[in-house]
DNA sequence: TGTTTATCCTACTAAATAGATAGGATAATA
DNA sequence: TATTATCCTATCTATTTAGTAGGATAAACA
């Protein structure tokens, strides 16, 4: 064990980088006007981001149908949906994974946790499960349009 | 990149075992009637964790003022305050760290984001906040004698 | 005083993950 | 056919998580 919450200088911080660089790419690419195509590279530069990472993560959101690619000169990835239509929940399960803490209170992700034999009783299950629920409420009221400053 | 959200079988969850561990034992110890010492090893049986794994995380729970603890035969740890005194939110920033997700909207451990050149136009910034105090809200109006069943 | 008991403490380890980078294949445009 | 930009697979390194090992320390008790 290293970490000591407290005493050291190493904190655990539970958004990705992946999370983050897409929710920024995401909303760069919702303050564009009309859907033409934005290269990696411009939303790279333009949101300090490495242009390599970027890629990857710009190409996951493609398959999971948020952005829409063309290729070739004047190409690059444009927003499939209007943004209004696009919520947070969608957004994060795909970018970060469940919202849920545990897997015992994951709403897409459910499962059984394998040390805990009784879910009713058990204390972490019932806290984890107002947070998911905090949470939830927070993401299903926002769409990537309240994103855009 | 492995992780791709959907697609695989990883999945990124965000409590660590060792935040998880740590609230069973409190709570469990806060289910006891009295103040006497529990050992090590009864919490660890009853909980179904590793009793080294837990050694370590009573003891971090012993530095940060939540407990005590008395060596020998008939000792072991015990609470310090009344359950009803234990805010989640000072359980959780110990055991697991911030209750932010990322360092710019800590309140305990506030630090700027490398990449980020101006918090007030950030978009994470400012879903993350949301985030932040809904999980606040969640542990702030728990203690831990709520997590007793 | 010596034995038992249980916490205290340091060090170590294996496996997984995050956050990239490299380099070429593919497809669209001009 | 040359250029451009996405697509895709593979690889890499540092860090973290979760857990183990083994002994030092201190309290109880015979």
């Amino acid at each position: 064990m290293v970490s000591e919450g407290l005493l050291f200088a190493y904190l655990r911080y539970m958004l990705s980088k992946k999370t983050k660089y897409g929710l920024k790419a995401l909303t760069y690419l919702a303050s564009q006007q009309g859907n033409t195509p934005v290269q990696i590279s411009g939303i790279a530069k333009h949101e300090n981001i490495s242009q390599k990472f970027l890629e990857s993560i710009l190409l996951s959101l493609r398959k999971t149908g948020f952005l829409g690619s063309k290729k070739g000169k004047g190409g690059g990835y444009y927003l499939i949906k209007d943004p209004k239509e696009i919520l947070m929940t969608d957004v994060m399960r795909v970018l970060e994974g469940p919202i849920a803490m545990v897997p015992c209170v994951s709403l897409n992700f459910y499962e059984k946790c394998d040390d805990c034999p009784d879910e009713a009783s058990c204390s972490v299950h019932r806290l984890m499960l107002e947070v998911r629920d905090s949470a939830l409420e927070v993401y299903r009221s926002r769409t990537l349009a309240d994103l855009i400053f």
